[in-house]
DNA sequence: ATTCGGGGTGAAACGTGTTTCAATTGTGCC
DNA sequence: GGCACAATTGAAACACGTTTCACCCCGAAT
């Protein structure tokens, strides 16, 4: 990404950071980035654009986190709960942050549905990383794209599913984020139970 | 509900069906309703508020089709299956609609916790309903408040997060409707198959 | 019948996302 | 150096959610 756009989405996030998704208000977002509104406008082509692309460089430091401490515990339902408590830990330290990006990636705008489908598709790849006990990475050091298809992949999506809809109710306030763990438990219990009888 | 909020209700219905959630403009319900925007603000805070009264409208009218015409089947998957049918014979006629109110319920707004929180219970119960193969009434006719703590329980709060997270994906263009029918076909497979287990 | 109070009304104003546009600046190319 | 072209800038304008306010109307209490 070029230092504009950078400047951009970290002055976006500084915002975020303060005081959620109303405090980023474009006109403040270029002038503390110092760029004209028109340049943001260049770069992103929304609020909801720009706090996606916010998104995109929390979920890469998600990914850095996970790979240098991946989730350990002896079965499948520790360590999935290990990445969700990871993603919890930065949750929790940056509750503004977290809501305005659930915000703008819920927003439905159709504009972003690739991107959408890439977030979806990040976080799934870990958690099939977790249940492995496995962290694969490629030639850059990333985490690896994983051949898809296999059980565990629909396991993986079912979690994602599960998880994606408590963070919606969290975000919403339905729940606090130890219920909402506590729900995740339940509800991996479920599902693993339902994949340990595929072998 | 009182006579001008009822119309209030159908005109932003009536938008949000033709053009969506930005079609429902505040100044346009009001006129098309024939009240004083200041009116408006009376009875609903905002936009979102009021998308929620129209959502809570539609879900009625969701539980009517369900007691009249419960899901057959003769297994599990198959019932809750026709239930989540039923939903997306809805969404089907009405597109715009189902995505603007799928959008007000997902803004995370903090006033509206207590009303995405009925929501959820609302469609839990009808998918534990349809698990049940029994659908039960109060005295009124509309369905009944059930007992909660079972299995039952968890395995439908596990479903209608998979089913929300599934929404919220085509509302955003991530699949469609038959593809996040076949998705949820196969995660209710997963959770059923792990609910069976606990008997 | 008069008074009172709470909605209702109409219109204007405000805030913020988004668009537009003319003028300026920068950059690669000759 | 000078040119062409795209990006950037600053400022204004627009759209729409939301708020405000002065005024009006009606039904209940006196």
């Amino acid at each position: 990404m070029e230092e504009r756009s950078r400047r951009i989405v970290a002055t976006a996030i500084d915002l975020a950071e303060k005081g959620g998704f109303e405090a980023v208000r474009l006109r403040d977002v270029a002038a503390d980035a110092e760029v004209a509104l028109g340049t943001l406008y260049r770069r992103f082509r929304s609020k909801e654009e720009l706090l996606v692309a916010a998104l995109e460089f929390e979920v890469e430091n998600l990914e850095k986190r996970f790979s240098a401490r991946p989730p350990t515990g002896t079965d499948e339902i520790e360590r999935v709960m290990g990445f969700f408590d990871l993603v919890v830990r930065g949750l929790l330290r940056r509750q503004n942050l977290a809501r305005a990006l659930l915000k703008a990636v819920s927003s439905g705008d159709p504009e972003l549905t690739q991107k959408m489908a890439a977030y979806h598709a990040r976080i799934e790849r870990m958690i099939v990383m977790a249940l492995r006990d496995e962290v694969i990475l490629d030639a850059e050091g990333n985490l690896a794209v994983l051949a898809s298809g296999s059980g565990e992949g629909q396991t993986a999506e079912t979690l994602n599913q599960v998880w994606y809809a408590l963070l919606m109710g969290w975000a919403g306030g339905v729940h606090g984020q130890s219920s909402m763990l506590e729900k995740m438990r339940s509800s991996a219990e479920l599902i693993l139970r339902g994949s340990a009888r595929v072998l």
